[in-house]
RNA sequence: GCCGAGGUGAGGUAGCUUGGUAGCCUACGGGCCUGUGGAGCCCGGCGCCCGGGUUCAAAUCCCGGCUUCGGCCCCA
């Protein structure tokens, strides 16, 4: 055996896997259409630089950075987001609003693997760039429904929050963007009692502690009574009221649709990623207990590559996640099975006439495989039922001579001599 | 980066405790079978994750690494 396999954290599809990843590929740009994202292309490679720009020193560091040849610093992209905000700042800054844009590739973190990550792993992105409306929120989170439900997945879940809520009560405490940051990243990390410790330290009142308490605590059961609790809470807090006001329209927005989708809110809800603005939200299946997509609104995020200031909301999903939580769900994909042709020559001189009528067939856009190993009829015609293969082609001498060949229908065991200028015919027509 | 459990032909496994010829099933290639199969029989190729150590002798015991699957961290 050859010592050579994939490095570690990389894997291959095989003929089944791919399918499916190919198939949620096809979902995820078929939903993009439908919703008026159009597709764009980014290169793997950025330079580290941009990269860099927005990510928090935990993708930083584990990026896949390197040298090129020509002693550029440059990274293979952990995430699509700063490649479209590259172009949004740049060659697209004149688009009309909204621009909606969607990707969908490769990306590629130095993470230990473990269920659902890898070391590289696929997203499709969706980007809402230009509306600050409520209505826009609504959109990626209906889209995000949309995708789950046409792979198939059943019961998904959505976790929504706002990250204005806790941000809200902090800036009113007067504390630095800086330790509203840390704060953030411990609550996202569930680390309540740290949060709450720091944010204490750095100044913040009794009251604005008690309150961050109770919205952690505020989590789950009707989405418009947690909403009317946690106004009840913030009260006073300006800017955390307002959070909730928005947070609220846009799940009155999802829910009118008349679409059933189960929504949880949690006020004390934070994502790690520190340039959120708005709303934010992650989506699960039962069954998986890891994210399958997230997103959220940015509105700084362009501005922070040099762009001008736009708002905007987007969403990721992680198709090898989606994958797995298929496979978990045992999830059928209904996609057609087309015949197949296997065309076996009889004799070793024959095989020329094989590859002729296989490249005919082709033509007329029918798949065929032909006989490559030299093998007897009796193999061949194993190989061919092996495969699951529809029909096998016999070319035989006696039949050659009449300008026609054996058509043997494999399933029902049935075969009929056609000649060669309607085979084409016999097979699109179900004549066997 | 840290932690835990594992790694025997391509896949699934036996052997490991108690060191001594690596066995089985499936899959793969071929023959029996010079034009009709899905059966059977026979033959063949392919293996102890890697590197050290202990030993007359290591798949087996010891150490280190790699790697797989999970957990932490982070995230999709």
């Amino acid at each position: 055996m050859s010592a050579f396999r994939t490095v570690r954290g990389m894997r291959d599809f095989l003929p089944e896997e791919a399918k499916l990843m190919k198939f949620i590929e096809s979902k995820a740009r078929r939903t993009a259409q439908l919703y008026g994202y159009k597709e764009i292309i980014t290169p793997v490679v950025e330079s580290y630089e941009l990269l860099a720009a927005k990510a928090g020193e935990e993708i930083r560091s584990r990026m896949y950075a390197f040298k090129d040849l020509g002693d550029r610093k440059v990274a293979l992209r952990p995430e699509f987001t700063a490649s479209v905000a590259r172009l949004i700042a740049t060659t697209l800054r004149n688009e009309p609003k909204p621009l909606r844009l969607f990707c969908v590739g490769s990306l590629y973190r130095y993470d230990e693997p473990q269920q659902g990550r890898f070391r590289e792993f696929w997203q499709s992105n969706y980007e809402l760039m230009g509306s600050n409306k409520p209505e826009a929120d609504a959109e990626i989170v209906m889209l995000t429904d949309s995708l789950m439900k046409s792979v198939g997945l059943k019961n998904c879940v959505f976790k929504m929050g706002h990250v204005g809520v806790l941000r809200g009560v902090l800036s009113h405490e007067k504390l630095e963007d800086k330790v509203q940051n840390e704060v953030m990243q411990l609550m996202d990390k569930k680390q309540y009692d740290d949060a709450l410790r720091l944010a204490e330290s750095a100044g913040a009142s009794e009251k604005c502690i008690v309150t961050i308490q109770k919205l952690v605590e505020l989590k789950g059961g009707d989405v418009f009574e947690t909403v009317e609790k946690a106004k009840e809470y913030v009260r006073g807090y300006k800017r955390a009221v307002d959070a909730v006001m928005n947070l609220c329209e846009i799940l009155k927005l999802v829910s009118e649709t008349g679409e059933k989708i189960d929504i949880t809110v949690e006020a004390g809800f934070a994502r790690g990623l520190e340039y959120y603005t708005g709303m934010i939200f992650e989506v699960y299946a039962p069954e998986t207990p890891i994210a399958l997509g997230g997103g959220g609104r940015y509105d700084r995020l362009i501005e922070l590559f040099g762009g001008e200031p736009t708002p905007a909301v987007g969403v990721a999903h992680g198709i090898d996640r989606i994958m797995l939580a298929m496979q978990r769900q045992k999830t059928t994909l209904r996609t057609e099975e087309e015949k197949t042709i296997m065309i076996i020559p009889i004799k070793e001189k024959l095989k020329r006439e094989a590859l002729k009528i296989s490249r005919t067939l082709r033509d007329a856009d029918i798949p065929v495989e032909v006989e490559v190993m030299g093998r007897k009829v009796t193999k061949a015609l194993e190989d061919a039922d092996r495969r699951e293969t529809s029909y096998a082609i016999i070319i035989g001498e006696k039949e050659l001579k009449e300008d026609a060949v054996v058509i043997r229908n494999l399933k029902k065991r049935e075969q009929r001599v056609v000649k060669i200028e309607n085979i084409i015919e016999t097979i699109k027509n179900n004549k066997l």
